[in-house]
DNA sequence: AAAAAAAAGTGTACATGGTACACTTTTTTT
DNA sequence: AAAAAAAGTGTACCATGTACACTTTTTTTT
C-alpha cells in the first residue's frame, strides 16, 4: 500500500452501535474558528470518512478509518452506496473545512459508504484530537457535507440487511437476553414487537442458542442467556424467495 | 457539465433485457488487434461503462452511458455497487485495451456500477462502430475486467430489489400476460414457480389492472392483457416488516 | 419477614399466506 | 373435425403472523 491519500477517491462510514436503548452513529465534531479571531464559525458533525491511499483497497480503507477511531479490527462492514451527485462539497461551510483541512476545496470526490456495526458498551472511542461521540439517531441533523442524505441510505439498507440476514449480533455482546434482541430490532425498524410473537419467531432461529447462564446484579428476574451461532446459521440458511410487494 | 472526462471515476452499467424467454445482459465486444499485424491477440465482451465527465452526476453518467447504446431515456436504473479492489484493471488483456483507447492503464479507476430494466423486443441497440448484443445469462463468463464479480452483484440486487418491488414491469410492455410475468420472475430467480399459486400471489397486487383486450396473432387460446398501475402501487405500498432469517 | 417493584417467561385462538396438485376452456392449425 | 397449445381455474392442508394477559422469579423497600 503506497502512502499517498488519493485526491477524488474516499470512503465514508456510517458507525452503528446499539447500547441496549438506543440506535446510536459515531459522529465526528467539526469546529471551524476564524483564522485569527478563533472564534466559532460554525460546528457540527460528520461521519467518520477519509481519502483512500491510491493503491488501497476501498474496504481496507473503511476498516482503517474504523480502526482509527475504535481502536478494533474484525468489524462488521458492509458498503450500501455511494453519493452521485458532483456537488456534494460544494456548501459554503464545507468548502472552508476543506480548505482548512488542506484539500483542494474544488477537487471532485467520490464516496464509497460503509456501514458497521458495534455494541457500544464493548467500543472504547479513541479520540485522540478530535471529538468523536454516539449520538442517538433519532437526534442527527444537519450533518456536514451530504452526510444526512448518506445517513438515510444507511438506515434503509441497514433495515433490508436486517430483515434478510441475522446481523443484529453483531451489535450485541457475546451472551445477550431475549429482551435485549428484540430491543435492537426494535430501535432499528422504529416499531414495537409483542413479546411473545416475538419469542415465537425467533424460537425457530436455530442458531439462536440457549444457555444455562443468566443475568446477574439485576433488580429483577434475571434473564436467560443466549449466543449467535455462526456455524449453525451458515449450515441451515435456505434462501428461501418471496416477492412480496 | 463540463466537457472533460475524469480519469478516477467511471460508472459501468449492467443492462438487464427480458426477451419473454431469458434474462439478457447487453454486452460490448472487445476485440483486440495486434498493432502491426493486425492478428487478433484477444475477443472477449465487457459491460458498458464509460468515464464520467468532471462535473457529471454518477447517474447522469449512467442515463449517459445507456442512452447511448439504446437511444432510450427514462430507463430504471438502480445504483447498487462499486468494485473495491484498486487491481481491478491490471489483468494483462485489460492493460493492452486500456492502452489502446488512449487511457493510462497505471490510473485508479472506481467505478460506480447501475444496472437497469429493458424489454428486449422495445429496443433498438445502437451498434454504431461497436459490436453490441444481448447475451442469455446463463452464457455469460469471462468477462473483460472485473465484469464477471459485477455481474453477479448485480444479479443479487437485482432479486432483492425484485423481491421487494414490482420493478419487473420495466423489463416488459406496457400490456403484458401473466405467463409472460410468471416466465420473468422465474428468469431472475432461476426457478419454477406453479400457475395457480402464482396467479393467486400476484391477484393480491391491487396495482396489476387486467383489461379487456386478449392477445392476438397467438396459435392458442389468447391471454388477457394486465397493466401495471404505478398510482396504485405508490398509494397502496404499505411497509411490511418480516425479517425472516 | 413481608410487600412492592420490575422484568422474565409463557399459550391459545384466529386469520392470513404458502404449497401441492389436475382438469377444462379457448383458440389456431392441420 | 381433430389435434395442438397455452390459458385459466379451486380446494385442502400446513405454516406463519397476530392479538392478547397472567404467573414467575428476583431484588428492593419497608
Amino acid at each position: 500500500m503506497q502512502k499517498q491519500l488519493h485526491p477524488n477517491i474516499s470512503v465514508d462510514c456510517v458507525i452503528f452501535g446499539f447500547d441496549f436503548e438506543k440506535l446510536n452513529v459515531l459522529l465526528v465534531e467539526r469546529t471551524y474558528l476564524h483564522p485569527e479571531t478563533k472564534e466559532v464559525i460554525f460546528s457540527d458533525y460528520t461521519l467518520a470518512g477519509n481519502h483512500v491511499y491510491v493503491d488501497e483497497n476501498l474496504v481496507d480503507a473503511a476498516k482503517r478509518v474504523l480502526n482509527n477511531l475504535t481502536g478494533l479490527d474484525n468489524i462488521y462492514l458492509e458498503q450500501f452506496y455511494a453519493p452521485e451527485d458532483p456537488g456534494r462539497l460544494l456548501k459554503k461551510n464545507d468548502q472552508l473545512w476543506l480548505k482548512k483541512e488542506g484539500k483542494n476545496p474544488e477537487e471532485r470526490v467520490v464516496s464509497v459508504c460503509y456501514f458497521s456495526l458495534l455494541n457500544c458498551k464493548e467500543v472504547s472511542i479513541q479520540k485522540k484530537d478530535r471529538n468523536v461521540d454516539w449520538h442517538p439517531i433519532s437526534e442527527i441533523r444537519n450533518l456536514g457535507f451530504d452526510h444526512d442524505i448518506i445517513l438515510a441510505q444507511a438506515l434503509k439498507s441497514l433495515q433490508v440487511k436486517l430483515q434478510n440476514e441475522p446481523i443484529g449480533y453483531e451489535m450485541l455482546p457475546l451472551k445477550f437476553t431475549l429482551s435485549q434482541l428484540q430491543k435492537l430490532y426494535e430501535v432499528v425498524f422504529d416499531m414495537e414487537f409483542d413479546k411473545r410473537n416475538f419469542r415465537k419467531k425467533v424460537s425457530k432461529m436455530k442458531y439462536l442458542i440457549q444457555l444455562d447462564e443468566k443475568q446477574k446484579g439485576v433488580s429483577h428476574k434475571p434473564a436467560r442467556y443466549y449466543i449467535f451461532s455462526r456455524d449453525v446459521y451458515e449450515k441451515t440458511k435456505s434462501d428461501i424467495l418471496n416477492f412480496s410487494v
